[in-house]
DNA sequence: GGGAAATGCGCC
DNA sequence: AAAGGGCGCATTTCCC
């Protein structure tokens, strides 16, 4: 077994840490944690001189380090040539955090051999349910290769040194509480057994990795899905054109499994008192929309001044109270329903008069149209479960725009809603809720009518929702769009201020120089980054940044930011992948995307374009515009065209599109033809990821990474087609992750960079944030333009170019 | 009081 | 017989 384990050095080490003082579910290991004990292990056959201690053999090391002082300093020093040897292979069960609490020790890690958290998600990718934690790795028999009943599960901490907690009267409780690590280990009672559990994850993590390395050279990655020709360009040489999922594993995720880490010990600088600055805005934002809610909802509803504004059922019960459960045999929603809420105000309840206040109180909602009475919203949306949805989206269509309407009413009385701000962005979702087919009535004169539909139409052309001709108009009609309205504003301030702007100021997260250290993990389906402890990956994009939380993210003194980002990376691959002459081409000849891909699908678009009545893009510095651009003239065409761009590559549906649009089937399904009838090739590069699918239950990125599908067997059929889905992403999602990937170990090695200066901070899935010296952002922007243009090892073999946009500034607001 | 489920929402 | 892929995380509510 041993020689499976053998990196160039010789020999592999597993090794394990325990830490106390941590809280490894918000605080990162950068800065935080105290090591109490470490082990190591490297084969059964292999003691490490300790005798035989009961009539054992220990082939586990373990090392009590809680106790500080200067002994405590000796042994760290004594085992500090042995982590920091680049020539002593050592492998991991989730790297980052082991390298971060020795680094908070001062010992710098060498000699990465692997961690077995990524080897295990690039043998199966799809563990979803059962995990990658080393406990339920090491205890699943198709990991491990053994009988399960030649397999010792780990039993959780919990079971091994609970204890019922300890009630206020003395008395043990039900409760079962896990003591401080540091009493577990100094606790005689309990000594021996810890030592025991927190060596064996050193054993376990080990002999994971021994069965992991065995699977994946077993394993052939590429089979068809990498052209051979770009096997050939990948940055190893003698790999050819067939090699192994190990030769995948150690070429590209073991050093990106480093860069990562070392991403994460740099952290991004946070400036807290834009932060505070901004949070002190927004509470007051928050406090007066929420009192234009409250005052409202209580003209109807007496209870609803004390409600929770922030609570979705609450919101559900004024507004929907009565309707049906979508799904048979759930019911209708109550008519009337009690809530719990804190007693801020003293509130003595009926039959407790003279008593003192109790804690929490009951109020009592009901429909805002009336006890008894049904909603007057129509619903056509509901949760998963069944009950009418009370998310944004629903709610804006009630309030619809009423501060927009109110302008459009003074300034001209005639001019119908302005369309939301047009920005460019390529945020599908931000359309769903605005296409103009949703809102038939850009096209329809304002004219006098009697009908009530075409009085519905007129407000909402006005900027007015549903809300308006429900409470029946007039002021009665404004004040609820404009309370619902305000709702709308109060959800939005809110997920700003608890998810971004408080936790960002917190010292959880914060490491020693008061840098954000966020955990980057490669722990997706399709092998994208995901982030967390705090997510940097979904800080609020620029345009609906209110508060600017962005500027936040700023350059120590002296240095500054360069953020780069990949143009249509998705899309590029897949034009690339299908290898579809109308996309290549419309990449080749540049300018805007969406527009080529408009002229493509209509023909009246064709001819407008060959009559010189518009044109594809115009450079301002020709001079004057002879013609207005497609994205004007045609503006709802190429939204059509923009929506299903990005539609396409997630296996969107006719019915997904008609329901969107609200228009019928068959004009969904003709405008998805029109896409396709420029791309057959996408239309066939689709349908044999399925064959593929269909026949091996899996799907394969560009460079030969495997998902495996295995429910495009279930009986369920929501979980067939979502496989079939899955298979015509992932190839696209998990294609852009790989280039992405290339990218970032491109700038890695650059030395040109690292002798500049230049240190990667942060990857969100196309874009990565670099910091380095103010003084050579030049070569710093021509170098990261360089390795993400070309990420094959200097090359780019793909069948398109990729286009990057990089810019830079101190904050990442101004670079972006 | 903690954990889980439901709901919702931020990003690409 | 579902109806766009991939994430992390907050809050409310229910349950033990």
């Amino acid at each position: 077994m041993l020689q499976h384990l053998q990196g160039e050095g010789g020999r592999v080490f597993a090794c394990d840490t325990e830490v106390a003082e941590i809280n490894v579910l918000s605080e990162s290991p950068v800065g935080h944690g105290r090591l109490v004990c470490f082990s190591i292990f490297c084969g059964d056959d292999v003691h490490f001189g300790l005798g035989t201690p009961n009539g054992v053999r220990q082939n586990k090391l373990w090392v009590d380090v809680l106790e500080q002082g200067d002994e405590r300093a000796a042994i760290m020093e004594s085992f500090r040539p042995f982590f920091e040897d680049p020539g002593v292979m050592k492998v991991w069960h989730n790297y980052g955090f082991d390298r971060h609490i020795l680094e908070n020790e001062g010992v710098r890690l060498k000699g990465f051999w692997g961690d077995s958290m990524h080897m295990a998600r690039l043998w199966d990718s799809s563990r979803q349910s059962k995990g990658y934690a080393l406990s339920s790795l090491t205890s699943d028999p198709d990991v491990m290769g053994v009988p399960r009943s030649e397999l010792r599960g780990k039993t959780s901490m919990k079971q091994l040194f609970g204890k019922p907690n300890i009630k206020k009267d003395g008395t043990p409780g039900k409760l079962v509480v896990l003591p401080p690590v540091e009493e577990i280990q100094t606790d005689p009672e309990t000594y021996g057994k810890w030592v025991d559990y927190s060596a064996y994850d050193a054993e376990v993590t080990w002999k994971l990795a021994v069965e992991l390395e065995r699977k994946l050279k077993e394993m052939r990655c590429h089979g068809d899905g990498v052209d051979p020709s770009l096997a050939a360009t990948l940055p190893t040489t003698g790999l050819g054109g067939s090699f192994s999922m190990w030769d995948f594993y150690t070429n590209y995720w073991r050093p990106f499994g480093e860069l990562l880490t070392d991403m994460e010990q740099e952290g991004v600088l946070v400036d807290n008192e834009h932060l505070a600055a901004m949070e002190e805005v927004a509470k007051k934002d928050q406090e007066s929309k929420e009192n234009i809610f409250r005052s409202w909802a209580a003209q109807y509803v007496p209870d609803a001044a004390f409600m929770n504004v922030g609570s979705g059922p609450q919101i559900r019960q004024l507004l929907f109270a009565g309707v049906p459960n979508q799904k048979p045999d759930l019911g209708d929603l109550e008519v009337s329903r009690t809530f719990k809420i804190p007693n801020t105000t003293g509130h003595i309840e009926p039959g407790r008069e003279g008593k003192p206040p109790l804690k929490n109180r009951n109020i009592e909602l009901f429909s805002v149209f009336g006890r008894e009475e049904p909603t007057r919203f129509g619903v056509d949306v509901y949760t998963p479960s069944g009950w009418p949805a009370v998310s944004t989206p629903v709610l804006r269509t009630l309030a619809g725009k009423p501060g927009t309407a109110q302008k459009a009413l003074d300034t001209s009385p005639s001019a119908s809603l302005d369309p939301e701000d047009e920005s460019d962005n390529d945020d599908v979702h931000s359309l769903r809720y605005e296409s103009d087919d949703a809102n038939p009535l850009d096209e329809l004169p304002i004219a006098a009518s009697y009908s009530a539909e075409a009085a519905l139409e007129e407000q909402i052309a006005q900027g007015y929702g549903k809300a308006y001709s429900a409470f029946g108009g007039g002021h009665a009609g404004l004040s609820a769009c404009a309370a619902i309205d305000a709702l709308c504003d109060m959800a939005a301030i809110d997920t700003l201020l608890s998810n971004f702007i408080l936790p960002l100021q917190g010292g959880e997260i914060k490491g020693p120089k008061g840098r954000v250290h966020c955990s980057m993990n490669i722990n997706t389906e399709t092998g994208r980054l995901s982030a967390r402890r705090p997510n940097l990956q979904n800080q609020p994009a620029l345009e609906k940044d209110r508060y600017k939380i962005r500027k936040a993210f700023t350059a120590e003194a002296g240095k500054t930011l360069i953020v780069a980002d990949y143009g249509q990376l998705e899309l590029r691959l897949l034009a690339h992948m299908a290898n579809c002459e109308s996309m290549l081409k419309a990449f080749r000849l540049g300018g805007d995307f969406h527009s080529r891909t408009a002229l493509g699908m209509y023909d009246h678009i064709q001819a407008a374009v060959e009559h010189g009545d518009c044109l594809l893009e115009w450079d301002s510095s020709d001079g004057e515009r002879p013609a207005p651009l497609i994205k004007d003239m045609y503006a709802s065409e190429r939204r059509k065209a923009k929506v299903l761009n990005f539609s396409i590559a997630y296996g969107k549906t006719a019915h997904g599109l008609a329901k969107d649009w609200k228009v019928d089937i068959g004009e969904a399904q003709e405008t998805l033809e029109r896409w396709y009838s420029d791309r057959p090739e996408v239309q066939t590069w689709q349908a044999e990821r399925r064959a593929e699918l269909h026949e091996t239950k899996r799907v394969r990125t560009l460079l030969g990474r495997t998902r495996h599908l295995p429910n495009v067997d279930s009986r369920n059929s929501a979980l067939r087609y979502h496989c079939e889905r899955a298979a015509i992403n992932t190839p696209i999602q998990g294609g852009a992750a790989d280039i992405a990937t290339l990218a970032m170990l491109e700038l890695d090695r650059c030395e040109e960079l690292r002798d500049l200066g230049w240190k990667l901070l942060l990857q969100v899935h196309d874009e990565v944030i670099l910091e380095g010296p103010q003084e050579t952002v030049d070569e710093g922007l021509a170098l990261v333009r360089r390795c993400m243009e070309f990420p094959f090892a200097g090359t780019n073999p793909l069948k398109v170019e990729l286009a990057v946009d990089a810019n830079s500034a101190t904050t990442w607001y101004e670079a972006k």
